[in-house]
DNA sequence: CTGAAAGCGCTAACAG
DNA sequence: CTGTTAGCGCTTTCAG
């Protein structure tokens, strides 16, 4: 591959003049322009972004660390992620943790390695892996400390969405399966709507899940759903929970039963929400604006600006086949 | 932030030294080694992956640029290509196009000055942007030329396989949804499909569906799909629009239908395949296979080996619930 | 408007 | 085992 010495000669200028051309640094000649412009082309010559960037301290690169693809949580931001940062010059390496810790120690030294200009962290497990790091960091969902912005939805007002929506479709007998207590976000949603049945006087019985029961078989989720049919008001803490739970009332011929006697809400607006089979009224974590925030604060910080510590990006309701209203 | 000569000086050795240390590329006497460890350790000194490559001529970064990460065919595949990239030390530069033909061209650009050691391009629009780039390409779905490796699923087969399912279920009346001719993968399902039933003198009744028609409402699949319940064997191009398919005949009352008088089977074994309710009949398009043999073909044109110009990958039955057997 | 020269952070051949 | 030196591809003073 050539490079600028090889355009410097064939053009019968110097170094410093290509440069010049190259990044209009300064004025050229017309006639030295073309001159140059010829031999680039002829070369094929592209100016190495490593050697610049050597010099400038800066690669217009950032990291993306994510725990999974396959969640549509994490493709979706990924997707807007790439985007804003694309429009804004950044490129994104993408980083999947896949709940491997070393793995995850190993991208952070490849990163700073490569010395990317900032970090985005999604719901990292090992926020210690981060404290020491002297590189803009953004963390989306997860806090880290003190010193690094972190940005989440509002789950706790999603929460509350979640149950005034149920009550508008009068819903009286209200269920809650709750998510993962270790997950801030999925604390938050569980809180926001007990908080208003509490101000608003409503009962709510309340079912515990896990992770890992996203992946059940159909005969497991028959017995983690058992008797959800009782109820005509549910509440799931993410749509995959919320698409079992469809299945499993499904397995029970109460098919037909969904979005009139029994209505369900989810929560993220996943993809599948609204292919699913009846689609899924949900509240919608916006992840266009997460993208755009998340990369607007990594810049700012990037840039040396201060930024807010927290950010939180608005949830909202949206309708569907599974509830009446 | 610290460099290799600070280092040495702090050490009181030479910078060869602490080069030397650092790649464990000569041996360091076991007294200067402790020093330069401290030294590192103190300043907290990282390496310049930047500084390096420009000497080594490889940077162990590889682009991939995909259409969407949407669509769960691309995020499974990105998932699997990280995953395979990180394991063989090389990390992944995530562009997405988009469908805008002046971004592909952009991040092309960027990926070459910024020396990525290969490219992995996903079912392009445009093979033109790719066929003068002096760089290791592999092509996913859609051929750019004869010089760059392409890799697939074995559409066709999988093709075949659907039909051969459907005649074990025993459906007599078959109807096939037909997806955009202008993909290569997309035209050899149906050939497959339509080959077999040709061997087996099976009639087939096809009808033709877009793109675009992936995220239609309603209403308008009421017209995509009108009639399609009175067939008994149902092929589709793709899982989404099985997903489609079934949301259409559910708006019918025709739900317990499904896998009992209407058998349907999709083709991609996405994740909503395996979510949807019912679950989906699908032929897998194995993407951890897929990903593995991208990234090992890349990694031998690096490597400056010879590949195969066609590589295809096996595809394979999943029986769900939207068919009998 | 242009060239010479120093330097970004690092590696490697050469000499000791 | 270690230091000196040239060089990777580029940018940027400083002269002219």
């Amino acid at each position: 591959m050539s490079n600028i010495r090889k355009v410097a000669k064939l053009s019968g200028v110097s170094i410093s003049t290509v440069s010049r051309y190259i990044n209009k640094t300064a004025n050229v000649k017309e006639s030295t322009k073309i001159k140059i412009e010829k031999v680039i082309y002829d070369l094929n010559y592209v100016p190495n972004a490593l050697a610049r960037s050597i010099f400038s301290k800066t690669t217009f690169q950032i990291g993306l660390i994510i725990p999974t693809l396959s969640n549509p949580f994490f493709s979706e931001i990924s997707f807007a992620i790439e985007n804003f940062a694309s429009i804004k010059g950044y490129s994104v390496i993408l980083n999947i943790v896949n709940d491997d810790k070393e793995k995850e120690k190993k991208i952070i030294k490849t990163l700073i390695e490569s010395r990317v200009d900032g970090i985005i962290v999604a719901r990292t497990k090992h926020k210690e892996l981060y404290e020491n790091l002297d590189i803009p960091i953004v963390a989306l969902e997860n806090k880290i400390n003190d010193k690094i912005p972190l940005l989440y939805a509002d789950n706790w007002n999603g929460g509350r969405l979640a149950l005034e929506h149920l009550v508008t479709c009068g819903c009286e007998k209200i269920l809650m399966f709750v998510g993962d207590n270790k997950h801030l976000p999925i604390r938050l949603r569980k809180n926001g709507f007990m908080d208003l049945a509490r101000e608003s006087n409503i009962s709510i019985a309340t079912r515990q899940l896990f992770d890992e029961d996203e992946n059940k078989s159909i005969t497991e989720l028959k017995f983690l759903f058992s008797d959800a049919e009782l109820y005509d008001g549910i509440f799931v803490y993410n749509d995959i929970m919320a698409v079992n739970l469809i299945r499993y009332l499904s397995a029970k011929n109460l098919f037909n039963e969904i979005g009139k006697k029994i209505n369900i809400i989810g929560f993220d607006n996943a993809i599948i929400s609204r292919h699913m089979n009846p689609t899924i009224t949900t509240i919608s974590q916006n992840f266009d604006v997460l993208g755009k925030k998340s990369i607007s604060l990594l810049i700012n910080l990037i840039n040396g600006e201060c930024v807010q510590p927290i950010s939180i990006i608005k949830t909202t309701l949206i309708k569907r086949e599974t509830t009446k209203n």
